[in-house]
RNA sequence: GGGCGCGUCGCACAGCUUGGACCAGUGCCCCGGAUUCCUAAUCCGGUUGACGUGGGUUCAAAUCCCACCGCGCCCGCCA
């Protein structure tokens, strides 16, 4: 390849780049890399057909190509089988756990994501901001990057405010439509999230009709940005909050520091964003002594080209609090990523046009996604009854991975059969949501998040359970998995196709920390399992006739790499299922 | 009205960043097969496509550009 390289190097208008991306190309019907020379030919002025044949024919020979030839304007490169067999198992088996990632270590970074109020539980569309930027913290962190995972509480605008206004008034004083909202309900059954976030979409709508509640709630907001705030109110927060975070702790989500927004608030650096906007180029004061930013240079896409950052009543909003915040974060990191919903987008933009207002030259980075929406179209509402809670959906999928293991393993015993049936609800339900590009809106629908075969988690845990049993057994009939094999012997289609998508999770988990396109990873994943399926169902491994050992150390490379790439997902790696 | 995103078999998705073996790949559904043998949550075979529409650039367009159509979200002194 390196002589390819020099060889169209001299070639006018030919950058070493474009020849590099080339090789990424997918292999085919007997070759697996192919390289197209219309462009080389026609920098150099010559037939591509002529350039191809005369190339193929002139590259000196290459260890590990097996053969090459010139089709067309193509000149194709057949790897050698078992070149390729015994490097990928060899760099497989000295990288071990780190196999797949490693690389530059980069610049430190902040990956913020969820940040969800803590005024009710998580439904499956709230979920889907947890998972993907649980995933590519996890794709940074093996790519060889040091991650930082922030979630940013806020405690101090109108959404738990509400919880707090309602819950520190006596229960006879609540007006009955909100009252009814605990009908059947038990605070000793249900976590607090569940329980206490009952009320909220009633009180929500309530204070939109009723002016005097909108009042007390917004004089209880105001006592909230003042450091006022009742006692109860961080208790409610944190009691929320934690009943939230068993949610996710479900599904393998874990962050490593919460930020709560009124911090910002008591230690001054909302009040010195303040000053800095006010003194901004384009700061402005409106008829009720709002102070706001004049958009316009900005051309974001407001009707009246306004970014009020402080209220008529002096308080601040959760832009400007989002700006401390981020100054807070460029402070300590020097990479920022921040995981939003497409309904923040222009808040994306506004954010950046107030950093821009201080002066401030950094700016975050935003994996922005598209909602996950109900059959019959729209967001999930409350209301409407169209919410599918995380643990709902949890519970459904562990009741039918239960009785799946039982029916499978009636050996095992409660608490294994228990252990598995999570761990698959779990890898179904992170699957089913971080397999689909971000920027794509996602019709919920029951059967497909629930189903554990095909393109799913489960399929990818099997094919590991799989890996795991045969070179178990290996173990118990007193057979050593070999380190080395010998790669000639790896060579029916079934081996060869399993070696070249082993070979390609270095590529995989590169691209996918490059672009932050996380379901990517679970795309590699699903080939590698299925290829490995078809290489467990048409190849004998234990009992084969030649070539026993050979086949235990791919098993066990494959093993290894479907191991990493769970992990990359966050699905649990589960010896049998 | 303005901004952003999406539009690929019946359904759900991948491929688009970096045009090239894509006469387009995967899962579900449907039909038919495979288990004396390492887990059948598997595998094999079959059926299914104007890549939203129209134009442009190019030797080459699902991929880049323009327009239009459809869908979602946003355009708060909410977050």
């Amino acid at each position: 390849m390196t002589a390819l390289l020099e060889r169209l190097s001299g070639v006018p208008g030919v950058d070493r780049g474009s020849v590099e991306r080339l090789l990424d190309t997918a292999g085919g019907d007997g070759w697996d890399v192919a390289i197209p020379l219309h462009r080389f030919a026609a920098a150099a002025k010559r037939p591509p057909n002529e350039l191809a044949a005369e190339l193929a024919a002139s590259l000196p020979d290459t260890p590990g190509v097996a053969r090459r030839f010139a089709v067309g304007a193509y000149v194709n490169f057949e790897a050698d089988p078992a070149w390729l067999a015994e490097r990928t198992l060899a760099i497989v088996g000295a990288r071990g756990t780190s196999y797949g990632g490693g690389g530059a270590a980069g610049p430190e970074v902040c990956v913020e994501h969820t940040s969800a109020n803590p005024n009710a539980p998580f439904h499956i569309g709230r979920v889907r901001n947890a998972l993907i930027g649980d995933t590519l913290a996890r794709i940074l962190r093996a790519a060889g990057q040091t991650v930082t995972t922030q979630y940013y509480v806020d405690d101090i605008g109108r959404q738990s405010a509400m919880v707090t206004w309602i819950w520190t008034q006596p229960k006879e004083a609540w007006p009955p439509e909100i009252l009814a909202t605990l009908e059947g309900a038990d605070e000793r059954e249900e976590r607090p999230d569940h329980y206490l976030g009952r009320p909220y979409p009633a009180v929500s709508a309530y204070v939109k009709t009723h002016p005097e509640a909108a009042a007390s709630l917004a004089e209880l907001c105001e006592r909230l940005e003042r450091g006022e705030a009742p006692e109860a109110h961080r208790r409610f927060c944190e009691a929320i909050l934690g009943g939230m975070l068993a949610s996710l702790a479900r599904v393998s989500v874990t962050f490593d520091e919460f930020v709560w927004e009124s911090s910002l608030l008591h230690d001054g650096s909302v009040d010195r964003v303040v000053a800095r906007l006010r003194g901004a180029p384009h700061s402005v004061t409106e008829a009720n002594g709002a102070l706001a930013i004049d958009t316009t240079v900005y051309g974001l896409p407001k009707e009246d080209a306004r970014a009020v950052f402080v209220r008529g009543n002096g308080t601040t909003l959760y832009p400007t609090r989002d700006v401390a915040y981020h100054l807070q974060k460029f402070g300590r990191f020097p990479r920022v990523i921040d995981v939003l919903g497409q309904d923040h987008l222009l808040h994306a933009k506004t954010l950046e046009a107030l950093l821009n207002e201080i002066g401030e030259a950094r700016r975050p980075e935003f994996v922005l996604y598209q909602y996950i929406t109900v059959p019959g179209g729209g967001r999930m509402s409350t209301r409407k009854g169209t919410v599918v809670w995380l643990d709902t959906l949890l519970d459904e999928a562990t009741d039918r991975a239960r009785a799946e293991v039982r029916a499978r393993h009636p050996e095992l015993s409660e608490g294994e059969a228990e252990t598995i049936a999570l761990a698959i609800a779990a890898g179904a339900v992170r699957y089913h949501i971080v397999r689909i590009a971000a920027d794509k809106s996602v019709a919920f629908q029951w059967e497909e998040a629930l189903s554990f075969e095909g393109r799913s988690g489960p399929f990818v845990q099997y094919a590991y359970a799989r890996a795991s049993s045969l070179l178990r057994k290996a173990l118990d009939d007193g057979v050593a998995i070999p380190t080395s094999p010998s790669g000639a012997d790896l060579t029916t289609p079934a081996e060869r196709d399993l070696v070249r998508v082993l070979a390609r999770l270095p590529r995989v988990v590169a691209s996918a920390a490059r672009t932050k396109h996380v379901h990517t990873v679970a795309g590699y994943a699903h080939d590698l399992a299925e290829s490995f399926n078809r290489f467990y169902q048409t190849t004998p491994v234990l009992k084969a006739e030649a070539g026993r050992d050979s086949r235990l150390a791919l098993v066990a490379g494959v093993r290894q790499a479907l191991g990493n790439t769970l992990d990359l997902l966050g699905l649990v790696r589960l010896e049998r299922m």
